[in-house]
DNA sequence: ATCGCCTCCTGCGCGC
DNA sequence: TGCGCGCAGGAGGCGA
């Protein structure tokens, strides 16, 4: 399930194995994904030197001479770099080769992910101009996220998921910073006052910091491994531990669905 | 404009 | 041991 921390790991975990280099060829052995794989990629992608990678949300841009195409792991992809020794494994879907000892092999049981070609001016692609600020960016701070909140009556919650607001907040962060932030998930937006976002905005970046740390620590096993980094296993204070006590208070953790996602709180230290 | 629901898909864990 | 069911999750699309 990645969230911005993994991609982000995923992407250092490649880079140093694939910019400056060509791409020799891609295999695409599944078409079918959250977008198809377009017919014009083959042509566009092989033979192309790849001069930087870059993430921008939860998508992976790979620039080339000629423009731009990128990846987005979707609920259950990732990304290795291996040789041709390895075997093609279970959803192994994409190839993409610069020699035969590096390939980039994209996997993703359940195809919710996407490689797409955008062009010459990534930017302007549908899926890229209506994003908000990447959280480690200076333009994310509690006045904008306060200003964006008047008049908004959906949970706080789905408001911080919300990729038009700010990117990079998944499921699992949201839970989590909210609870370190003191403020229920299920509160509308416009009743989180200006010093709750101070808390919020600090807590967003600190768990997706600490997160991107952690995943660090495991870059050296990315090559030839499954390409999980070790985030996953960070101390995680409610989200999984519905019916579990509170870290802080020993009260309960509560188990809300909230659009259509798992919500968990501490009614005592989130009001 | 805003919001909430639906959908895509596979693997897994549960209850029987 | 096996079957069927429900759930998990990112995020675009759509109807209200």
């Amino acid at each position: 399930m990645p969230e911005l921390p993994e991609v982000e790991t995923t992407k250092r975990g490649i880079e140093p194995h694939l910019v400056g280099k060509a791409i020799s060829e891609i295999v695409i052995r599944e078409k079918r994904f959250r977008w198809p794989i377009q017919n014009c990629l083959k042509k566009n992608i092989q033979k192309k030197i790849i001069l930087k990678i870059s993430r921008r949300s939860k998508y992976i841009l790979f620039h080339l001479e000629n423009g731009c195409f990128m990846i987005h792991l979707g609920m259950s992809g990732s990304l290795r770099i291996t040789n041709a020794k390895q075997e093609i494994k279970k959803h192994d879907h994409i190839d993409i080769k610069i020699n035969k000892n590096t390939i980039l092999r994209f996997n993703d049981p359940r195809r919710f992910g996407s490689l797409l070609w955008l062009g010459k001016k990534p930017h302007n692609h549908f899926l890229l101009n209506k994003l908000g600020p990447e959280p480690f960016n200076e333009e994310f701070t509690p006045d904008y996220l306060f200003k964006k909140s008047r008049n908004r009556k959906l949970p706080i919650k789905n408001f911080i998921m919300n990729n038009n607001i700010v990117v990079g907040v998944g499921n699992i962060y949201a839970n989590e910073a909210l609870f370190i932030s003191g403020i229920r998930p299920s509160r509308k937006s416009y009743k989180v006052t200006k010093k709750d976002f101070e808390k919020l905005t600090d807590a967003i970046v600190k768990v997706l910091k600490s997160s991107i740390d952690m995943g660090g620590t495991t870059l050296k096993d990315f090559v030839n491994s499954d390409g999980n980094p070790g985030y996953f296993q960070q101390t995680l204070f409610v989200y999984g531990r519905d019916k579990e006590s509170c870290k802080k208070c020993k009260g309960e953790i509560y188990l809300q669905r909230i659009g259509q996602r798992s919500s968990f709180f501490c009614k005592n230290c989130q009001k």
